[in-house]
DNA sequence: CACAAAATCACAAAAATTGTGTTGATCATG
DNA sequence: CATGATCAACACAATTTTTGTGATTTTGTG
């Protein structure tokens, strides 16, 4: 592996973790810690990363510094254990649809495994993933194109999901509290509701460390969902709200 | 410029064009002839092309290959040549759409050159090359996914269409005789004409070599546009019955 | 403040990429 | 079909890039 992929590969599993740990990476590459520590300074020239004792993050990471190894290490496969939930609820022949966002772009790449498969995204990871792919047909939603989400939204969205049918749309977002959804950003909103609006089902799927928390929109109720999967167990709040509200959770550990 | 990037260039153009030169590309990445030899070499150990005198080519090229330079080394020239041209009908402030088609990818990378535009196709190369594009709104077009043209047709493109409007549309052709022009895909034409019906003007690129062809389906009259460019003189058969027709040819040279 | 872990630095070793000169193959042409 | 010319292949050397090691400094922690 050279330089170039193994920087790449770093940049991937930034994306998916939040942060790196050096050791792990030195390890996993099978090079020395210095070569990582050039790898990282690269990256963090590049602006892509910021260099922290131990390892990087990703820009934003104000907050957990010190934890950050043992939190986020598993992040990575907490979010594969949660696809490998959403992915029980998937038959070969069905026609699926996932949202925008990075746990969705993973459980996107993963759908092959259940091919054959139609697949209805507005979600640029994914349909980068699954264009090449035989046994997926991969109906991308329009829309102007959000670089901050990495997808597609607007009334283009919006108007095409109105005349497309699911059996199972994919939903995530980056805040739950009571019995409520949230997202900051109006028009990913109104995307997902349309998308929710489309499909017979809707699956949420939501990290443990976003409840109790709120944005600027909500969504929808949690009852709208047929299933919700999460990675780790949530506060006591979170769980008692939602038993109180008949809702079924799925803890994937 | 490193040796992977060079090499995906050198995919790139190959893509693009069809074939390359050899003695071209030593030019244009500023490397001996030699180290060409050893990337093509790779490359076709790779199985994405195949080595042939002087250059080398995409695998299906059977016959150009004694003159290929002379009629490929023109060709991405003469791409150019027609953007050059079709760019003159872009004002900044714009919406503009694209087709599929790869004359139509290089016209939709350099159109950052009248930014801030807005942006709507179906060719996947072009959301790929604009995603990230600062002053540039791109609206992709959703659909079914067609690896055959690297770009989205179907019901969900051609509703998008009928909801959106722009100042001008630049629509490609594989062939054209007489006074129509035809595409032997039916899906295609049907995106073509709703993109045609959404623009207030439509300008046409044709390949100078691609009149006097016809194929399956007729997409529509050469009256239906307000301009059409091509690369070179087309053979004097054409330029009667265009002439005859009323309608106005630019040829870039 | 001292100690341990981690980051940085400087230098050498290793690996890769590249250019050049030479030899062998292929092409166009008379 | 012979021949000069052009192009591809090969081998070797030079260069550049990448990497590892140990010494030294910095940083975080108790």
């Amino acid at each position: 592996m050279k330089r170039d992929e193994r920087q790449q590969a770093i940049m991937d599993l930034l994306v998916e973790q939040g942060s790196v740990d050096l050791e792990d990476l030195a390890q996993r590459f099978v090079v020395s810690k210095m070569t990582i520590h050039r790898d990282l300074d690269e990256l963090e020239q590049a602006g892509v990363l910021r260099k922290i004792r131990g390892g990087a993050t990703t820009e934003a990471g104000t907050q957990f510094e010190s934890d950050f190894r043992f939190r986020e290490r598993r992040s990575g496969a907490a979010k594969d254990r949660m696809t490998d939930e959403a992915l029980k609820l998937v038959e070969p022949g069905m026609t699926v649809m996932v949202n925008d966002g990075s746990t969705a772009a993973v459980l996107g790449r993963r759908l092959v495994e259940k091919r054959p498969l139609t697949v209805i995204t507005n979600n640029a990871a994914i349909m980068d993933a699954l264009k090449d792919e035989s046994g997926i047909t991969l109906i991308a939603l329009g829309g102007t194109y959000s670089a901050k989400f990495n997808a597609y939204f607007g009334v283009v969205t919006e108007d095409a999901l109105e005349r497309l049918r699911a059996d199972i749309a994919f939903i995530s977002v980056p805040a739950v509290a009571g019995m409520e959804a949230f997202h900051m950003d109006d028009e990913v909103v109104r995307a997902k509701r349309a998308m929710q609006a489309s499909a017979r089902q809707s699956c949420l799927l939501i990290n443990h460390t976003r409840f109790e928390r709120t944005a600027l929109h909500k969504l929808c109720d949690l009852t709208d969902y047929t299933a919700i999967i999460t990675d780790d167990t949530p506060p006591q709040a979170a769980l008692d709200a939602m038993a109180t509200g008949g809702v079924d959770l799925i803890v994937a550990n």
